[in-house]
DNA sequence: ATAATAATGATAATGATTTTCATTTTCAAT
DNA sequence: ATTGAAAATGAAAATCATTATCATTATTAT
């Protein structure tokens, strides 16, 4: 089953109704592999729609949430944005203070060493959150970098 | 140096003025080792302190973040909180997701490899933020736990 | 004490998100 | 295809946390 096949299920397993205009947004939303706000993700949708509202954009989104198809998340900036999560199962960030570049990584060891560490503190496990700050290496290298220190 | 030291040391630096309702906010502050939010920390702050109004509170927060004796976090739930930040320089959290608990860990082996990861990626590491959330022990051991689910 | 400047409280403004409500769509039953 | 009930929608208003404005008050160096 793919993500619409998926959303189409959630839908009908809820008793709400299938609309043309959740299709655009979650069409708009699987196309675009990044993290994006409401606000972009509604500019995207209403070059080729300009009929669909914002209140439409949020609603959707948390329908989205819920049917497992995007996670919201809240940076460090303060943003709210969503990510794509069916296929994208668990992962953590690598992000560039620089450019914003966010790269999704895994590390079992760092995975296994997390349980541990709830578990030596009498915590059963259920879910995480790791961001890991840098500068990545494009940024770095650019020598524009230089003038700015 | 402690804290108060510090906060007035700061003020002196940025030839801000020191006065009286920072020293009760901050004074506040110090007393309460919670993560609260401004609305937390301004109640209480007006049982002592009437005449405190709210905007000092936030613009007070900012000062405090700023000479690093305290943090701002936002959480997944989207509330923006504070914790003390001189002498509990960096740490993870471990958070219940019954009763809201919160415990400040450190894990060298994690933070190792955090580093690596991020090396191998080509990054170079500046901080990051690392929120494990479980069940704690006291909440998996309440007998009223059972009946919720 | 004075003058200059920063701090403050009350209030207004902001920005992101949610709610309301009148209208339009969807969908199942005819 | 038509209908009717329920859900979805857009536009506007409401909300919530936070920040900015501005007239007044407090602090500090002189």
């Amino acid at each position: 089953m793919n993500e619409t096949a998926i959303f189409q299920q959630f839908l009908a397993d809820k008793n709400l109704k299938h609309s043309r205009k959740r299709d655009w947004i979650l069409e708009i939303f699987l196309r675009i592999e990044k993290h994006l706000t409401a606000e972009d993700l509604w500019s995207a949708v209403r070059k080729k729609h300009p009929s669909v509202g914002f209140a439409t954009v949020y609603r959707t989104m948390k329908l989205l949430c819920k049917s497992g198809m995007c996670r919201e998340l809240i940076f460090e900036d303060g943003t709210t944005r969503y990510e794509h999560k069916y296929g994208h199962e668990h992962h953590d960030h690598l992000i560039c203070t620089e450019c914003g570049r966010c790269l999704e990584v895994v590390d079992g060891k760092i995975e296994r060493l997390q349980e541990r560490l709830m578990k030596r503190h009498g915590f059963s496990p259920q879910y995480h959150r790791m961001d890991l700050y840098g500068v990545c290496k494009r940024c770095k290298d650019r020598p524009s970098r230089l003038s700015k220190e």
